[in-house]
DNA sequence: CTTCATGCAAATAATTTGCAGTAAG
DNA sequence: CTTACTGCAAATTATTTGCATGAAG
């Protein structure tokens, strides 16, 4: 699993054992909070402080080896940066998932983007709503 | 202008004059936060405090009189609630503009939401890049 | 070596809370 | 009247910063 080195060093980052392991958390996760990596990390490195995970959270960010999923009435969380997708983000337990984006959007923002003259660098297509899960669990 | 009188009684809220005041600086400016809602409506109301428009944009939000659209490396802008459309977020300068949900994506999110069964309650749309006048204004 | 990253503690910023006083309906 | 709202100050939580030490390349 451990190319997250190579990841690093060609984002022009030192690859250290704490960025590592930032990283291999957020993979576990998916999506997760500045908060919930801190208390994993430090499960297994407990002198590692908080700051430095905000220091290299906003460093990945800026390099793009993260991306951060802002989300209504939450606090933010990070991702592996990966190619499009949409976020399908519980509001009852705060579960956010990845699908594809749907044929078809590409073109719509592509249009969108040509008659705006909106220079496009970004997109985030985040539903929010009832999980399946947490529908069954509302129906007992 | 003051039918946000109405709107608030309809929500269950006491129509304040700090309320309407608060509804109005959102109206004018279209997307804000907080601390700007703060700085704009204390010229008018010097003693109205933080504590207020914290409190009241938590139930005005929670009462779907006003959305919150959380941004990628910022704070929270507030705006009314309105039928659903997408967001043009300037990374520059930091503006948000309105644009209504292309023809076609009502269709592709109702299909995704039976799909999965996921019981969708409100979709945000944010489109990232850099906005027609500060591409303009490098340019020069 | 040299540069960049870490960890700590202290500083700052953001948000929340409790409560006595006030205004809305 | 009665309930809900405000404003203040204090408490809490979140985030940032500076700097001496340590690790990566």
């Amino acid at each position: 699993m451990s190319d997250y080195v190579t990841l690093l060093k060609e984002s022009g980052l030192k690859a250290t054992f704490q960025r590592l392991h930032i990283l291999e958390v957020i993979d576990k996760y998916g999506h997760i909070t500045i908060e919930a990596i801190y208390e994993e990390v430090r499960k297994v490195h407990p002198s590692l402080s908080v700051a430095t995970i905000y220091k290299n959270i906003i460093i990945m960010v800026e390099n793009s080896v993260l991306v951060e999923v802002p989300i209504v009435g939450n606090k933010s969380k990070y991702e592996l940066a990966k190619r499009d997708h949409m976020h399908l983000i519980c509001t009852e337990c705060g579960e956010v998932e990845d699908r594809p984006c749907s044929a078809g959007t590409d073109e719509i923002f592509a249009f969108l983007t040509q008659q705006e003259h909106f220079k496009l660098t970004k997109q985030q297509i985040n539903l929010y709503g009832i999980c399946s899960h947490c529908q069954e669990a509302a129906a007992s």
